[in-house]
RNA sequence: CGGAGUGUAGCUCAGCCUGGUAGAGCACUGCGUUCGGGACGCAGGGGCCGGAGGUUCGAAUCCUCUCACUCCGACCA
């Protein structure tokens, strides 16, 4: 392509609304234009670097076996809800009627769909396992769009869905994605770390993310630098500390605490650390005979409760967090200074994270206001709690798999592979006979890419104070050619014609700068847009027959003799 | 949903406080000079100042309402 025919502008200043730098370079290098929040049109430029993504992972779910098919984006509202989520998936699910007043919804995912298809089709054990997957547009109303094509609200997404005839089988397929996966992030050039994750509200078990590493991630990533382990901090295990709990030696007394109702105030107060203080979080959960129960979870000071922990234990789930006055209504005492001491066990339940149900001799509120106790002990001034795994893992704790600490980085989740068992087969009745002729429900897995968010991801890794540095094989080309006097040297644009046809021949994607544009601006515009091969073409090095090399990363360039360019160009673009 | 902020040219912004009928840089068009790292000069095109209503002789500017967008927060005591 010559730049003559290609439609791209870029841009001096990025919008000022742009966040992140991957959103910055993508709107200056006129990749995307924003038609609305979290709604953009990739333009020409921004299309090539999206179709390199989607024949990357194409050509790998080829390779593993799966099939391409493509599903409607507007989907009817029966589907939804035979399955159960028309209720249960929430403001995020764009809904609309058609001029019949039926109910439509824009899909934001295709479980329904692709299980609708295959149980009219599938009806015999000999026809699974089977695996279908499609690329396509998706649309999710999220709450807060934002990074660009990060969070948008509409983006492009590989999901494909496998269905099989035992869990055994399933857990083969999901093996088997977990390893395409890995190859097609390879492959993209992309730093990446395979983590366990929660299943979410897709629900199922048995789930893995992956991750791109980058500082503006959304997730935190508990991993161990010293063995295999990573998992989304939603899911990293808290061990139980090893260490017995010390032995009561203080007396249980009550102290003013005015006005200092947070943990870190209260420890500052009374010269102790947080660690040694108790927090108590006071929630509510929804029991079958519709009454409300009351429950504080005790947590050490400096940690934090994780939310999907606490959901998965039993009589929990779901819960909320206790209004101002339903703290007033239980426990007599203002939010702030409320605590396990002394509260009637029959009718409030207390459960202790791990680590906080191993204090001794600790701080907790008074439930009255203005106070707290120290010299706390569990056993001697109030019963022993339930205990399970409540907070977030932090760094330097010990790693679940026993081989040293973890360690927490953030991460942009790019793939999602889940073990969905049978949910929606048993929802929507996806079943086959199997060899006995007896009818069976189908074992379900599905496995998503977000296409244009590897896009953003891409770049968040590979910028610099130039542009976009692209990993080759996403790169919108490969190679540019910059003549020096295009419009004015016969010699120059000759070669650099010369060039241009050859690589094209050899099919490597080369874009010639025959812009009558000053060297600056051309320079300047090539590396805005992350090409990673640079050709110059100019007089000065034709009269020795050389032309110019700069590779984007490279801080010097080299000369090459010009009858040596292609092969020099060809070998760079094998390296990788 | 709560709080804060911003809407003026394609992009970045000034002008608003103290009302007098719209500006700069970048981008765009033409001409000339320039030409291996985002050139310069001259001449141009482009804005219902987010929308509606009000105050006023007169509103981008003051007031009210509305819409859009952005940021922060949404219970961790």
């Amino acid at each position: 392509m010559r730049t003559s025919q290609l439609f791209f502008t870029t841009l001096k200043e990025a919008p000022a609304d742009a966040e992140v730098i991957s959103q910055k370079l993508m709107l200056r290098s006129g990749l995307i234009k924003r038609a609305a929040a979290g709604i953009y049109t990739w333009m020409p430029l921004g299309l090539r670097v999206l179709r390199k993504v989607e024949n990357i992972v194409r050509e790998e779910m080829n390779r593993a076996g799966a099939q391409e098919l493509l599903m409607p984006a507007v989907q009817p509202a029966e589907l939804w809800q035979e399955s159960g989520r028309w209720e249960k998936y929430g403001p995020e699910l764009l809904r609309f009627k058609d001029r019949h007043q039926r109910d439509f919804v824009i899909g934001p995912t295709h479980e329904e769909v692709i299980t609708d298809v295959v149980r009219r089709d599938v009806k015999s054990y000999r026809q699974l396992p089977l695996h279908l997957y499609q690329i396509q547009t998706k649309f999710r109303d999220e709450i807060r769009p934002r990074f660009g094509v990060m969070r948008g609200r509409e983006f492009v997404m590989k999901d494909g869905y496998s269905f099989h005839t035992s869990f055994d089988d399933l857990r083969r397929e999901y093996q088997v994605m977990y390893d395409t996966y890995s190859r097609i992030f390879t492959r993209l050039g992309l730093e990446f770390r395979a983590v366990a994750a929660d299943t979410g509200s897709i629900g199922g078990t048995g789930s893995h993310e992956f991750h791109v590493i980058a500082e503006t991630g959304e997730d935190d990533i508990a991993y161990c630098p010293d063995s295999d382990y990573a998992a989304n901090v939603e899911l990293a295990e808290a061990l139980a500390p090893t260490q017995p709990r010390a032995a009561a030696t203080a007396a249980l007394q009550e102290v003013a605490t005015p006005n200092r109702s947070a943990c870190a105030d209260v420890a500052d107060f009374l010269g102790c650390s947080a660690a040694q203080v108790l927090k108590a979080i006071a929630v509510v959960s929804a029991q079958e005979d519709g009454d409300k129960r009351f429950t504080l979870l005790l947590l050490r000071g400096d940690h934090e409760l994780n939310e999907i922990k606490a959901e998965k234990i039993p009589g929990l789930s779901p819960f909320r967090f206790a209004s101002e006055s339903e703290i007033v209504e239980y426990l007599g005492c203002k939010p702030g200074y409320i605590g396990p001491v002394g509260i009637d066990a029959s009718k409030v339940r207390l459960i202790a994270d791990r680590s906080a149900v191993q204090l001794a001799d600790f701080i907790c509120g008074a439930n009255k206001e203005g106070f707290h106790f120290t010299g706390v002990n569990f056993g001697r001034d109030l019963p022993e709690p339930e205990v399970a795994d409540l907070r977030n893992v932090v760094a330097g704790d010990p790693s679940p798999d026993g081989k040293g600490s973890l360690a927490i980085c953030r991460g942009i989740e790019v793939g999602h592979i889940f073990q969905l068992r049978t949910k929606y087969a048993e929802a929507l009745q996806c079943s086959y006979l199997d060899e006995n002729g007896r009818n069976q429900v189908m074992e379900m897995g599905c496995y998503g890419i977000g296409v244009s968010r590897i896009v953003g991801a891409a770049i968040e890794q590979g910028n610099d104070e130039k542009g976009i540095v692209f990993p080759a094989a996403i790169a919108p080309f490969a190679v540019c050619i910059v003549p020096m006097g295009y419009q004015k040297s016969e010699a120059v644009r000759q070669a650099a014609d010369q060039l241009y046809a050859e690589l094209s021949a050899r099919g490597i994607d080369v874009l010639l700068d025959n812009r009558n544009e000053r060297p600056g601006v051309m320079f300047a515009d090539m590396e805005l847009i992350g090409i990673p091969h640079r050709l110059v073409v100019g007089d000065r090095g034709l009269k020795e027959g050389q032309v110019e090399y700069k590779g984007r990363r490279d801080s010097e360039a080299q000369m090459l003799p010009l009858a040596d360019a292609i092969d020099f160009i060809a070998k760079q673009l094998c390296a990788g």
